[in-house]
DNA sequence: CCTTGACATTCCAGTAACTGGAAGCCTTAG
DNA sequence: CTAAGGCTTCCAGTTACTGGAATGTCAAGG
């Protein structure tokens, strides 16, 4: 199979497709003009590495997943651990989010947001240092 | 005042001060034996920045921020306005991670995470294609 | 048989916003 | 005088791709 049909097939752009096999997600044969040419495993794979990119995961914590999807011995405990590590790292993302949206929202609503220069926006930014 | 004093009273990292100049945020004077020197300007429009980058907006923001604060014509809507589209991707951004958040935290919980290679979390991301 | 268009290949550069490190000069305290 | 620490510049690396250029290949139509 060309990488246009997985690209299509699995959702992952063929730039992307080239990309991890650059840095060793996947190793495709290569026809003699040297195409490409995937097979079943690979297109697994690429919905497998797009699934958990999709949730947030990195491309390191995808190869961990990934050793471990491959990994017949693996515990399910494993797995756990590292979702729960990246749900923290999500969790302490939302924070700084949440915070940067209820102070913005804040200022928001208490500027005029007419043609004058003055501005509840501009004040919270520019007071003076302590 | 040398660069490392001014990190000190603004909590701009060194680094990121000199940084900030490359990309045209402040101009600081030079002393004779090369070393810049910031006045008290300098050390506003840093925290300034600072804040604006603490809020989550980008460097382009900033920069566009820093016009409106600089700009004795400004109007109040100019600056609502950027804030406002800051505000809606900030939105749009909590709105991934809050459906990655809940994904995971139904898979985490859904997994039992002992010594057993069955697990959910892999189940959801080898799922076949469609 | 030739051309044309849609594929495929590689390689290089750019993105955002710094951060780390190397090599070397300057300053100040002891 | 020396050693520590601060300052300088410049180069490279980070994340996960993305865009583009130059070039090669393939299948279909005239």
């Amino acid at each position: 199979m060309n990488i246009g049909d997985v690209a299509k097939r699995t959702g992952v752009k063929a730039k992307t497709i080239r990309y991890y096999e650059d840095i060793g997600f996947l190793k495709p044969k290569r026809t003699e003009n040297g195409y490409r040419e995937f097979d079943e495993a690979d297109l697994h794979k690429l919905v497998f590495i797009g699934r958990a990119r999709h949730l947030g995961f990195s491309i390191e914590s995808c190869r961990a997943l990934l050793a471990l999807y491959e990994d017949k011995n693996r515990t399910s405990a494993e797995v756990k651990q590292l979702a729960q590590a990246h749900l923290n790292a999500i969790d302490e993302k939302l924070v700084l989010l949440q915070e940067m949206h209820s102070t913005l929202s804040r200022l928001i609503s208490a500027c005029a947001g007419d043609d004058r220069p003055d501005c509840p926006i501009m004040n919270e930014l520019k007071i003076d240092l302590r």
